[in-house]
DNA sequence: CCGGCGGAATAACGATGTTATGCACTCATT
DNA sequence: AATGAGTGCATAACATCGTTATTCCGCCGG
């Protein structure tokens, strides 16, 4: 066999499993006994490597947050920011659609098990404050697009900061609702608050209606022509 | 002694004493040795009122749900709808804030505990629709304030729904941001980002920005009075 | 070839949700 | 008033989870 699976291979495996099994059974399946058995490991192999399921479940959310990162990452800038923060939008949205599971871990919805009060390992502070890190650069993509906007002389002069921290609530509080089930189905949610709540942002932050709903047509059919090459 | 407590007494002090225990020491701290150690009972006390922990929890979400319907219901209708709504979202995120810790599982954000797998009793979907029928009291404050603002003009003629459902996203998306600690410390937040969020939103639903301006304005002034007869 | 050392398997420990058993108490009926 | 049925609760055991102590295997340097 491969002679010795390196530390950081058996970590990402660990942290492959956990999701996998996540993504299945829901946050109750992420136990240490199941993780191992998925690895063909002991449950050592959790506290060796990690010091404990709650490092593990750190680890989750930060892997989360990379993933969400990528998404948004390969979102490409057109010469309609207007148009690329709605099309980050519905990244953000896809990608926590997607695996909502893994999402309600990284963004601190979902504390799995018992994990004994994290130990003595960091307060919830610290590990919320080291999640953040992590979702940082995820924001970074919003700050970014609210600076281009702004520049572009669309939103008015505003810290893209501020831009960035109410767009990102309005597109984190409807796709949290949306995943609990309190809109119709996704689709239908998507035409009818998403996008509708999107554009009457933008149209607050300092454009035009008729800009801003050109735009956001201009984002969403381009979506739906991608989205038919991938699925859903 | 009070001869025998009935049924629904025994309940309602669960209940009250789960949401002291959950305040005080979070998610963890909701176990069913707890909870009848501070009723002065047995735990089977859970489960012959309630069926189990997961049942219990439901009702403290349940309750969650009730006292911000509560909280949103006080707020007194003006003839400046649009500022109602504002002084809505204020209420909203003054009682969570209050109490993130009940809130949080309210809205399903914690588990707090191994629950079995909510064993024969509800499956997600149901759990999550029957805490929804609690919560739609509370959003169809919002669905009321929304009809109020379209009727007066200020908004654009749309389905009060949909207008409620944007409301509601943009400020539930910040009130969990802000719990969660990714924006400074509260008042900071409401004032930078939470207030001119609204503030745009409202603009983008058809207000004008000086009149949308005006009404925040308003809102938060009354809302500060309100706020030192209160406390925080 | 040997000694030490790091990492993993086994098994045990503490805690938690849950359940089986039996007892006490209440209420309705005679 | 006495008795029987029935209900609700306490005790204690069970299953399972995270965690840890102990043991052992395998590698690496001398």
């Amino acid at each position: 066999m491969a002679s010795k699976p390196s530390a950081a291979e058996v970590k990402a495996k660990l942290i492959e499993a956990a999701i996998r099994l996540l993504s299945d059974g829901g946050p109750e399946a992420l136990q240490a006994r199941k993780l191992a058995a998925e690895i063909g490991a002991s449950t050592m192999a959790v506290y060796t490597h990690f010091g404990g399921m709650g490092a593990l479940v750190n680890e989750v959310a930060r892997e989360g947050f990379r993933r969400l990162s990528a998404n948004l990452g390969e979102v490409e800038e057109t010469d309609d920011p207007v148009a690329d923060i709605l099309t980050l939008a519905l990244a953000y949205r896809r990608t926590v659609v997607e695996n909502p599971q893994l999402y309600a871990v990284t963004f601190g919805q979902s504390q799995p098990s018992g994990q004994k009060a994290a130990l003595g390992d960091m307060t919830k502070e610290e590990t919320r404050q080291n999640a953040s890190e992590e979702g940082i650069e995820a924001f970074g993509y919003l700050v970014r697009a609210a600076k281009r906007v702004i520049d572009a002389g669309r939103f008015r002069p505003t810290p893209e900061f501020e831009v960035a921290a109410q767009l990102w609530s309005a597109v984190h509080g409807y796709i949290t609702l949306e995943v609990a089930g309190h809109f119709g189905d996704g689709e239908n949610g998507v035409d009818h608050i998403l996008i509708p709540l999107a554009t009457a942002l933008g149209v607050g932050l300092g454009d035009t209606y008729e800009a801003a709903t050109r735009s956001a047509r201009i984002s969403i059919e381009a979506w739906r022509a991608k989205e038919g090459n991938i699925g859903t």
